[in-house]
RNA sequence: GGCGCUAUCGUCUAGGGGUUAGGACGUGAGAUUCUCAAUCUUAAAACCCGGGUUCGAUUCCCGGUAGCGCUACCA
């Protein structure tokens, strides 16, 4: 057990710290979303912390992005958003204080001299690591340099024996000898903090219980427990998670196309949804079957909240599957309330150009519901319902299979008729042209293909009936005479 | 290269010293239906390899291999 460990009952407090050098990725928002669920769940606090010290990457937009992804996925924080670049004192303080109590040092080697001996070392097969010459300078000799106007990095005094090591609440006792790390750099020449400095003072600071972050930190965690014993403050519980690889099993990146939050977004999937895969990509739930022997994957935000514990939380990493997401996202589409649904397809449908009389979405929305996976799926689903003409198909799509084009012919004609005349809702439409396809001795299959083609410009389409009340008289009519029309000229 | 971590169906995972190794997504087949979708039934599909420990290892230990991560005055 590590000597510096943390009061059990302190409320925890945790953070998300995303760097905005990008926008807000698949791993970053899980990483948010685990704190956030942990936060939750125990009654917590969840601050937000905005890691821009790399003045060169970071940009305003992509915070506002990163914020905005938060939003969505419904990931409110109860503290911040803090700036680390408007805490630089912070980090100098502390830089200042390592010092004084001999763990750190400052550094005048130039980064022109630094890389010169790196290449030397590689070149000579040596180890890189940084030979810690500026070490040596006696403090007096250092501070003289410093008073001169010279400019210096601080670097971290490493222990030249021992290992550092924690217990990390995911993958258990991680521990790393001393000599394999280099005296980094805490603070650079220009007062700027490095991450590793930065982290620290932060979590310090900002009195955080519990440090829950990607996995790909686990190697410099040894770094920043250095710093906490040097600093003689108490160990946050480390939780690291398994990072999300594409499908290639590489770390997921704009190479896998969709990586940021914002792009499920626009491809129309729910944020519930959304939340609901990243929770199960990486964590299970502990306990819950569904009564059937089956293991449920179909979570509401409350039960994640309720559920979400850090030891459900596996070791090893995850790819991330997107038919399971547009299965999942399904799932969700079919369980809204019609009217919810509809609300949040209008906006889909005027961006594609689609628009409609009111009311007109409402009506169709249940006759697609089933057929759609993501709301964006909703436009090719739907556009014949809005096209004033339709997109041109094949012809002989109209005939139905084992028939001829009079038989198709024969087919519209009585349809035209009969529409002409009859209440035009559903349940008159099926019994009228179930009828009509009785007296003309054919099946309802082959009776019913010419005229949904005709009616919606191809083979697949939802329910004939419901499709051609929410169409109108008018408009159907209109259709099958164009399609009358089209077979004429096959021959 | 060095160091660290990880390893159950294609994917996400459950499980655990003796099991028909379970579920979900996806895939195949069938049923149903006016097409598609949905739904239901069903099938194929996994314990990385080698040594131990043990009466018995997929499970525990060690080694190998592979994958990933870290190794910056990036975060």
């Amino acid at each position: 057990m590590p000597e510096n460990q943390l009061s059990p009952d302190r409320a925890p407090r945790v953070r998300f710290a995303p760097s905005p050098t990008g926008y807000l990725h698949v791993g970053g928002a899980r990483t948010a979303l685990f704190n956030w669920l942990f936060a939750r769940h125990t009654g917590g606090t969840f601050i937000l912390r905005i890691e821009d010290t790399d003045f060169e990457r970071s940009s305003e937009e992509m915070t506002s992005g990163i914020l905005e992804g938060m939003r969505w996925l419904g990931l409110d924080w109860d503290e911040g958003p803090f700036h680390q670049s408007q805490r630089l004192d912070l980090y100098k303080a502390t830089a200042a204080k390592l010092v004084a109590g001999g763990h750190a040092y400052p550094c005048f080697c130039t980064r022109e001299e630094l890389d010169q001996r790196r290449k030397d070392a590689v070149a000579a097969g040596r180890p890189t690591k940084y030979d810690q010459r500026c070490r040596r300078i006696p403090r007096q000799t250092a501070e003289a340099r410093i008073a001169a106007g010279e400019a210096a990095a601080i670097r971290f005094a490493v222990p030249d024996e021992g290992s550092t090591g924690f217990d990390d609440a995911v993958f258990g006792r991680v521990e790393i000898q001393n000599t394999e790390i280099e005296d980094f750099v805490l603070l650079r020449a220009d007062g700027v903090p490095t991450y590793h400095l930065s982290v620290v003072a932060d979590d310090l600071d900002m009195g955080l219980t519990h440090i829950i972050r990607g996995a790909d930190h686990i190697s410099n965690t040894p770094k920043q427990v250095m710093q906490y014993r040097a600093l003689d403050a108490e160990l946050p519980v480390f939780a690291h998670v398994p990072l999300i690889l594409g499908p290639d099993r590489t770390r997921l990146s704009k190479r896998h196309g969709a990586t940021s939050v914002t792009a499920y977004k626009e491809m129309g999937i729910l944020p519930e949804a959304f939340r609901n895969f990243l929770a199960l990509l990486g964590w299970t739930p502990g306990g819950m079957k569904d009564g059937n022997g089956k293991d449920r994957e179909v979570f509401s935000s409350r039960e994640l909240v309720d559920l979400f514990t850090l030891d459900g939380i596996s070791k090893s990493n995850a790819v991330f599957d997107n038919d399971k997401l547009a299965w999942l996202n399904s799932e969700y589409i079919r369980a809204m309330p019609v009217e919810e649904l509809s609300t949040s397809l209008e906006p889909v449908f005027a961006e594609a150009g689609l628009t409609a009389p009111p009311g007109k979405v409402r009506a169709l929305t249940p006759l697609i519901r089933e057929r759609i996976k993501t709301l964006r799926d909703a436009v090719p689903a739907a556009d014949f319902f809005f096209l004033p003409e339709l997109a041109p198909y094949d012809a002989a799509d109209l005939i139905p299979p084992k028939g001829d084009a009079a038989l198709a012919l024969d087919i519209l004609a009585h349809a035209r008729e009969l529409l002409a005349t009859t209440a035009f809702d559903h349940a008159t439409l099926e019994q009228a042209l179930r009828a009509a396809a009785v007296s003309l001795g054919i099946k309802t299959g082959p009776m019913f293909q010419p005229i949904r083609v005709a009616v919606c410009g191809r083979k697949n389409a939802p329910p004939l009936f419901e499709t051609m009340e929410v169409l109108g008289r008018e408009t159907c009519l209109k259709r099958i005479q164009q399609a009358e029309i089209r077979l004429a000229s096959l021959h």
